[in-house]
DNA sequence: CGTAAGATTGCCT
DNA sequence: GGCAATCTTACGT
């Protein structure tokens, strides 16, 4: 194994973190059972400066306190009542950047992610989307603020990178409207992938 | 195919 | 009370 060390999620550019956390390995351990997958799609969430990050403008709740612990930390939470989204706590204490992992291939415990989501049949949805992948590796906020380099969910580096042009940025849907800082490209995902959750051009 | 609406719970500097 | 970083299903074309 080769987890991530502490010193990976220190980076205080999160997004360049969110381009480096393309092809890494996320691994979760629930009630015994190993599944696991390489990361294909992240979006970087820029906590004070970003409006959808729940840390804008320096927020601080029970629940947004992980964010503004030491990078490396899971961050869990539930929206909409029913999905599960995972993110990664990064840079140093006190800076609530976070990077949410939207998109996941599957490598790890195949057939326990297809129970769990109930899709008996293998299909390409089943881990794209971060609510989908979080169900998947069976997360919930039971793992919400664990450290990713325990046993419970980690991230490996199995030496599986990309080139610049494998990987392509974008900036969010819908946000035309808001001026120079809605260009920002904060969304990164591996070109070509059957398992990112939205179709490439 | 594509679009539309419903589900359902925790959070609230 | 109103909203939220979403997914699935249903229906029309």
């Amino acid at each position: 194994m080769a987890k991530l060390p502490l010193s990976f999620y220190q980076n205080i550019e999160v997004n360049q973190l969110a381009v480096q956390l393309l092809g890494k390995r996320l691994y979760t351990c629930v009630n015994g059972v190993l599944t696991g997958g390489i990361i294909v799609e992240t979006e970087a969430y820029k906590g004070v400066e970003d409006k959808a990050s729940h840390a804008y403008g320096g927020r601080f709740t029970d629940r947004t306190r992980v964010m503004y612990e030491q990078g490396g930390l899971s961050y869990v939470y539930l929206c909409y009542g029913i999905h599960h989204l995972f993110n990664v706590v990064t840079a140093p204490q006190g800076i609530p950047h976070a990077v949410l992992i939207r998109g996941l291939e599957p490598v790890e415990g195949l057939d326990v992610m297809q129970e769990r989501r109930n899709m008996p049949v293998l299909k390409p949805n089943l881990t794209a989307g971060p609510g989908a992948l979080a169900k998947a590796m069976g997360i919930d906020r039971g793992l919400n603020a664990k450290d990713l380099g325990g046993d419970e969910i980690w991230i490996e580096d199995k030496g599986l990178s990309f080139n610049d042009d494998e990987i392509v940025s974008s900036p969010r849907v819908g946000v035309d409207y808001a001026g120079d800082h809605a260009l920002l490209p904060w969304r990164y995902y591996v070109k070509g992938n059957r398992f990112v959750s939205k179709p490439n051009s």
